[in-house]
DNA sequence: ATGCCATTCAAACGTTTGTTTGATTATTTT
DNA sequence: AAAATAATCAAACAAACGTTTGAATGGCAT
């Protein structure tokens, strides 16, 4: 036999699943669900080609799996986070804000906080163009976005509910796109613009949408 | 020979290039650019499979003029705008704004505007997560970027760069974001949620961004 | 130890992909 | 009209893909 050169013992119970969904997450995150080839992920995990059909049936329901195993939590989150809001104590609509982003932002890899995969992977979901990946979302958002417009109208009256969809759809989409982009405008901007973390990111995010919340 | 099931005239000089542009543009604005193959495209448009090498060389540089196409244009447009703006009038940061969403939503397919391609076709340029895309955004876009970074920070001096970046970048998303999902967000309300054209989501937009601008 | 079930493995399968080829046809140039 | 260039075409190419197969291997209950 040859030399172990695999640290980790492969053929304890559950590990390779669980492998899988962990590394083709990383990978679906950097490159996109289409141009990562189950053999790329199988060799980075360290398993078999075929335990990916033997585990998950087919590569369409291990990205299912990746997928929900990122939204679902996130959403349970907000929603959770919406119920516990007191209307009558101040600022509710910047809970219901914090209540949104919140559990994305809290979603974190605990070390490399620079380069953050499941940013990247979360980004990707909710503003996925993927039919495989939305048909998952679409699933789930109605549900999280009927909660919000309400608790939008609930907390501004005066705020007719087209205008309530459209607001949570704005928030949804800036969160995404900066999240994502934030590599790219470390990048870009070459010096000129420095943040240390994503709190910075977090805080401006907050204070924009805010604000725009309160419009017309 | 088969009697002409094509209406058009295929061996007009330069419309094989140019069809193949249009159709491909509408192929990939509706599934993105990895699930649509060559032969798709080339069927559609009733042409031969070879000739996107013989006209593009590749499918990757097929990608980059259909991007190229439709992000030239608006950003050219977009710094024509911005250039025009009186400061010493009144309300610079709308005009900023509209310098940057107008370019966008003026991109019609004159017909059906319900389901505008083009729509789709640049929301998925502008948030695109594909490395081809933003490949070619990225030459674009830092350029763009200085120049809504600086109009803001003219406008609102108090400002600082970081907080301009990332205002632009929000405002990206929820660009992108809402036009993307305009679609989607008539189908998930069904019904409780009614916009009969995309003046409602662009005045809702500009709105939200006017209010999100002046934040702290 | 034996049989049973779950898992892993190397190998091969059939498709689909982007690309290339060489001949044929059309257009332009001389 | 003849030659040269450009464009189109059917056909085939090699590579990569997701998936399937059937044997080999593991742990576990009996």
């Amino acid at each position: 036999m040859i030399a172990n050169e695999i640290p980790l013992d492969s053929r304890a119970a559950g590990l390779t699943k669980e492998r899988l969904l962990v590394v083709a997450g990383e990978l679906f995150a950097d490159r996109g669900f289409d141009s990562v080839s189950l053999r790329t992920i199988t060799d980075r995990a360290n398993v078999n080609l075929a335990s990916v059909n033997y585990h998950f049936g087919s590569k369409e329901e291990l990205i299912g799996a990746v997928v929900d195993d990122i939204v679902r939590p996130v959403n349970e989150k907000r929603l959770s986070l919406l119920s516990h809001i007191d209307y009558t104590k101040q600022d509710p609509i910047r809970k219901i804000i914090h209540a949104f982003i919140d559990p994305v932002f809290d979603i974190s890899d605990s070390e490399n906080d620079g380069d953050n995969k499941y940013y990247k992977l979360i980004s990707r979901c909710i503003a996925s163009r993927d039919e495989r990946v939305s048909s998952i979302i679409i699933k789930q958002f109605p549900e999280v976005l009927a909660h919000f417009v309400g608790a939008l109208t609930k907390a501004m009256p005066s705020m007719d509910s087209n205008s309530a969809h459209l607001k949570i759809m704005f928030m949804a989409g800036a969160l995404a796109h900066s999240l994502f982009h934030y590599e790219n405008l470390l990048l870009i901007s070459e010096g000129r613009f420095d943040l240390n973390s994503t709190e910075v990111l977090k805080s401006e995010l907050v204070s924009f949408l805010l604000m725009g919340m309160n419009a017309s």
